[in-house]
DNA sequence: AAAACCCCATGACAGATGTCATGGTCGTCA
DNA sequence: TGACGACCATGACATCTGTCATGGGGTTTT
């Protein structure tokens, strides 16, 4: 019996996902959460064989969840299932340890393979997915380039940018020409909105 | 028996949602959709008695989807559920004939109790978000302001909007401006962001 | 009929933004 | 050690944007 720790904050489709997979004869669900510190919480309890996360969760993100469990249980397989997949995120999770990452568009069946496959061992990344993080590429964006460009996507001003990355609006402006420049877009805005795309923030 | 048509673009939420529903013993899962068309087709054939259908669906919108079903199928009652309610989507679902509004974060007994309710011609709309909807209040945009910002939201310049909106740039100009003042926003995109929230856009 | 509003446009001005050149500090890697 | 690149900053320039004044044409309301 593969015991599962299921992780999403919309309540009906947490239950839906748990009524579904109690269909399966060697899955029980044994513990849910609405929270990313709930999970992290509950998981240290019950120590589940397989985590199903959703990658959007209030407080703490299904990345950071996946982190924190891969090194307090080694020995629970970590997956994430989300609604919008981009592929920074896969990179990302991938990094942190997750072993399965699925679109909720997936059937149930396959679902339940992939929480079979990651329980023993095993990795499962949905193709499309995956070709989506191919063709993505790496981000050409240094590390203060993207956060700059992050810090742009609300569309404040440049001032206010330079202020919450105390930076000087000059070294701002710099920055953000460059991701302007990368990113091939006519203003950062459009930078910003390309760059969140590629999952590159 | 209440027979029910089950629309969302999620294969698994989809799933889930109806394997949910068929554990009630009055609640049929008659048919089930993964596009706003493929919805219509089915209701169509077979006139089921609640529709409960996803906000975002890749095709047609589920608001569009009640629209069509309120003159086609009157005595089917419609309902919505959605993971990310914006205010302005309540107001358009429900002046479309919409007597359910739920976001996905309610529990599976709710969605039980409001689909029977919506069945016997009730309404329910989650209060969290009637509130949001009240407290958004009514757009301030003119129809022409909406276009122009909602153009603006992809980060594009103002050029490139005019030619999109077949405006002169100086009268693009003009909106936006009003719009940015009837926002209290500092900048267009901002703007854009802003009455994207309010869900004016 | 006048008032009020929306639609569309133009011109002018100030301020915000994008681009480029330049230069210094720091860490990494060959 | 020297080359390289990321990091931070400044100044100058051209362009883009936001704002305001103005005006004509249209519809709806009073």
């Amino acid at each position: 019996m593969i015991r599962i720790l299921l992780a999403d904050d919309e309540h009906l489709i947490r239950g839906a996902m748990a009524a579904l997979l109690s269909l399966e004869d060697d899955l029980e669900v044994v513990a849910q959460a609405a929270t990313g510190k709930e999970a992290l919480a509950t998981a240290r309890i019950v120590r589940p064989d397989v985590a199903v996360i959703d990658l959007q969760m209030p407080d703490l993100d299904g990345v950071a969840v996946a982190q924190s469990l891969a090194t307090e249980l080694p020995t629970c397989g970590t997956m994430i299932v989300t609604s919008h997949g981009r592929p920074g995120h896969l990179k990302r999770a991938l990094a942190a340890g997750v072993r399965g990452f699925l679109p909720k568009t997936v059937s149930s069946d396959v679902l339940a393979t992939v929480v079979r496959t990651v329980h023993t061992g095993g990795r499962y990344v949905d193709p499309a997915l995956a070709a989506e993080a191919i063709s993505a590429g790496d981000s050409p964006l240094t590390p203060r380039e993207a956060d700059v460009l992050e810090l742009a996507l609300e569309g404040a001003p440049i001032d206010e940018i330079a202020r919450r990355a105390s930076l000087s609006p000059g070294t701002v402006r710099n920055y953000l020409s460059s991701a302007v420049g990368k990113t091939g877009a006519s203003n950062r805005h459009e930078a910003a909105r390309f760059a969140r795309a590629k999952g590159w923030i």
